[in-house]
DNA sequence: CTTGGAATGTCAACAAGGCTGACGTATGCT
DNA sequence: AGCATACGTCAGCCTTGTTGACATTCCAAG
């Protein structure tokens, strides 16, 4: 199973930042990171009535206007049912608009309306901030290497989600 | 509220990697990246009658074993009562081992049987194996700024926990 | 020695947010 | 006409988090 010996034999050159004892900073730093990550938005959201799920809805929505359910669906990794419970809210509450598609009328196109742009605003300006920090004390070339770390943690679908979003597709 | 302008700005230099878009993709990569980080775990996790929380108490205790439950609460977190209900269940199904305290007798020191040790060698092989990937393919300097950027972004009091582990306190 | 506080465990109730399964409706495509 | 797709919804279940209340055990201070 765990090669982190046979990494540390055949590291004549420099493989030694694929020790177990380094893969376990990796993988405890994630954790730690992650619930930093998420604290600020959770904070403004446990406020309200809305939770992380929302966020993410919100996130998205805000990223790619007028992306269908079913698009949003494979981005959060969620199914339909569990997704709608959180549209519902959003669009009950007036947060997200539903617009059924010009071409193909099956489809719902979801949009942010202006209180929806706010809450966005709100959250991704907490979150931002923390991550805005962390990367100004870290430098560029760090989050470079953080981006590419990720990147290749990613799931190969995601992964292709991600450069998507990030690419412009 | 947000300052991404003001570092577009600023930026004579090169503080290009403190703008609004590249702060969001930093947040939907630490997104992406930490779903494709539990996904073999949880997978694993999902054949028994285990969760995530499981993993984390499993993983902690392999990591410091004799910690307490208080201990093991402020690592993780989360309330005692969602920690015993966790607790509760590796203990009766033999994977953790609790013991009265010596030198303090209300304090119960934690440890993983055989079994318990078992489980996590196999969670942890798992994790460890996306984690030796992704940095293989990234490469050093990227798993240092990945690393740094990390630390960079937890709360205060976790980053302490972090780095007394990783240092061994 | 008594008493207060700390550490732990447990019960009950609840909520968020996942999941599956089943079903209905509208629409599009062949 | 009939099948597939997109979406919504109802019902029920699980995990994992939360509060609040209360009992026990034990250390330490008075």
């Amino acid at each position: 199973m765990s090669d982190g010996r046979a990494a540390q034999v055949y590291s004549g050159e420099s493989l030694l930042f694929l020790t177990d004892e380094q893969l376990r900073q990796g993988i405890e730093a994630m954790f730690f990171a992650y619930r930093g990550f998420t604290a600020d938005p959770d904070r403004i959201l446990g406020e309200m009535a809305y939770g992380r799920a929302h966020h993410r809805a919100v996130h998205f929505i805000n990223r790619a206007p007028g992306t269908t359910v079913n698009n949003l669906l494979a981005i959060l990794g969620v199914t339909k049912q569990s997704l709608n419970r959180v549209l519902r809210t959003l669009i009950s509450d007036g947060l997200v608009e539903s617009r059924v598609g010009t071409s193909d009328k099956r489809e719902r196109h979801l949009f942010l309306t202006e209180t929806g742009l706010q809450l966005e605003q709100q959250l991704s300006d907490a979150q931002r901030a923390r991550m805005r920090s962390a990367f100004r004390d870290a430098g560029p070339e760090a989050v470079a290497g953080f981006k590419q770390v990720l990147e290749a943690m990613m799931d190969t679908d995601m992964r292709r989600a991600y450069v998507n979003l990030r690419d412009g597709a």
